[in-house]
DNA sequence: ATAGTTGCTACTAAATTCGTAGCAACTATA
DNA sequence: TATAGTTGCTACGAATTTAGTAGCAACTAT
């Protein structure tokens, strides 16, 4: 399967439209979360597993290049850290943040 | 599997931390694509169907009834619509096209 | 040397998604 | 009241993706 990248088919959606690009990214497992774990500070390839709940490091290391053929993330001597790009797409989704709250009080209402 | 909600724990996070359980549900894949889609108006499940490239019946099937069960889509008798608390996180979601079309500059500067 | 850590590959099993077929309920249209 | 078309949805096998575990080469500290 080819990196979702803008300007080119992606995944489920022929029509490469960058914000496509983008859910098509995102909407696939650990990504976000791995975005997310990264988000304060770098983390090497074990650490970021275990910030993931363990997952399989062939997945992992997948989803790594991905991330960075997309320019989201680097590798460092650090470990791996967010790009600039990266950084911005995690403030633009902090956000969500507030929001999930809200989600959460509205779904614990009566919701089991 | 279990549908993803705040203070429960969900798919590969044992946190139940709220912005986890909404990485969970957006990580998945067609979930923003569906929001995306129903942004502007309600849609039918064919119409959901062909916005979303034709994905599998059953696979939308199931993505409708978790993100019902999150309160994020509804049926109506104009078919599915978002909630308030759906058409809330596409609002906090918005900024998003933005983003895409700075990383689509900063990929399409020798991206390839 | 020896042991521990780190980054990563390999491989099998389990879960998810795709793709297609098809059916029951409803809606024209004839 | 036949007939055809649309809609919402289920079934099911095939393909793809993810999980889980084992393990290895390189590096570090002891």
């Amino acid at each position: 399967m080819s990196i979702p990248r803008p300007k080119q088919p992606v995944r489920g959606s022929k029509s490469g439209v960058a914000i496509m690009a983008v859910f098509d990214l995102l909407g696939q497992k650990w990504n976000m979360k791995i975005l997310w774990a990264l988000r304060s500070s770098p983390l090497s390839f074990r650490a970021l597993q275990d910030n993931c709940d363990g997952m399989s490091p062939s997945v992992l290391n997948g989803r790594i290049k991905k991330l960075t053929q997309a320019k989201l993330t680097a590798k460092t001597a650090d470990g791996y850290e967010l790009t600039a790009l990266g950084a911005s797409l995690m403030t633009t989704l902090d956000p969500l943040r507030q929001w999930a709250a809200q989600w959460e009080v509205a779904c614990t209402d009566r919701c089991d």
